[in-house]
DNA sequence: GGACAAACTGGAACGTGTTCCTATTATGTC
DNA sequence: GACATAATAGGAACACGTTCCAGTTTGTCC
């Protein structure tokens, strides 16, 4: 079967090989979704994504070297859908705090709607290691774009100290979503803060 | 044995019984730091904590309920230490911005000196849940605390905005801190995004 | 089509966090 | 000091992430 050099359109930077292993990729990542959806964290167990996605442990093991690649692989996928979703809307707000407290509040209310989904992923996000420092930064990278393109929507000029802003701000956001996962801040209180943050390094 | 209600001189709000529980309890605790400095997370196995502290593992489960639950007990004892050293010391700069970054800079370092144990300690405290809110909510207020007290060294006025953006500081200190313990950023990086941060939010 | 290599299946096995149980020991009460 | 109760010791047992292996299937090259 052998891992190809390269196809010639393949959908990301890595190839992923034959349309069999792409396809077994992607009922992987599904039934994890799916397992963390609804049951969270505890429910993406190893064997239980196996047996959805149809496929042996030790296939899984081969595809995704461990629970935390797994969900934070998930975690970067849903992450492209929601950036592309948001990529052509205009956003709404006069100043550059008003459009990144609205794109964030999107965002948000995103993964208000799947709890238990968002603790999986923030989870597997936090209990990262080197390993899994690519996909961490795919992911940091798009939160960063998300705010910069919030802050100056004509995609002019992006300061240094503007992409340092974007970083304080998803430093926050994680913290914030850490804490409302873990049940210790509720999620008007995540918004509130998130916002607070965001005046307090926007104000001019 | 029982539980009293109060005894005259105990260290903490919680009374924690008699001579001898108070013992089992410091035991448990210096064994998880001597191996946590000694292999990080992963060194901290329950049965390795038992016998370590010359307990049988299911005292050991009746001090803590959970791996997390200790580590983050540890994380707030030396907390305090650290807390306490730095009460009464004045803190050198001139701006309240200077005088964070020192206070930060001092933090970091301790916590730099030994390396696993930081990772430990921010392993649990990123995986922590309700049922430890109360541990998580001690060291964020001491962590609180540290910087608005080098904001205003006469500890006068501490207004909203100055607690916020205490809260804001955490935030990206926790961050950074989760980046470095998982090996994706290295010391300096983790010191100068904090710098940066504070600046940003100190500007005045 | 045949030979070979890589990938997959099914399942056993291991390590560590957690729970549970029984016998033994410490603690407080009369 | 005798008793009742709580705490501890010692260890078995379970769950889930992870590893490993033997046999089978799939894909590639001639």
């Amino acid at each position: 079967m052998g891992v190809r050099v390269s196809s010639t359109n393949s959908l990301t930077v890595e190839d992923l090989g034959s349309a069999a292993q792409r396809d077994r990729r992607k009922r992987i990542l599904d039934a994890t979704i799916t397992l963390a959806s609804q049951g969270g964290f505890d429910a993406v167990q190893m064997r239980a994504v196996a047996e959805s996605a149809d496929v042996a442990l030790g296939t899984l093991y081969r595809y995704f070297p461990s629970k935390v690649h797994l969900l934070v692989s998930a975690l970067g996928r849903e992450f492209d859908r929601a950036e592309k979703v948001l990529r052509d809307q205009p956003i709404p707000g006069d100043t550059p705090a008003e459009r990144v407290i609205e794109v964030l509040r999107v965002v948000s209310r995103g993964l208000q709607a799947d709890p238990q989904l968002t603790e999986a992923l923030t989870r597997s996000f936090m209990f990262a290691d080197a390993s899994v420092a690519q996909e961490i930064h795919h992911v940091g990278m798009v939160m960063t774009t998300l705010v910069t393109r919030a802050m100056h929507p004509e995609d002019a000029e992006v300061s240094e100290d503007d992409i340092a802003i974007a970083k304080v701000i998803g430093d926050v956001w994680l913290s914030a979503l850490v804490a409302w996962v873990t049940g210790r801040q509720t999620p008007a209180e995540t918004v509130q803060h998130i916002e607070v943050a965001v005046k307090l390094l926007l104000r001019d």
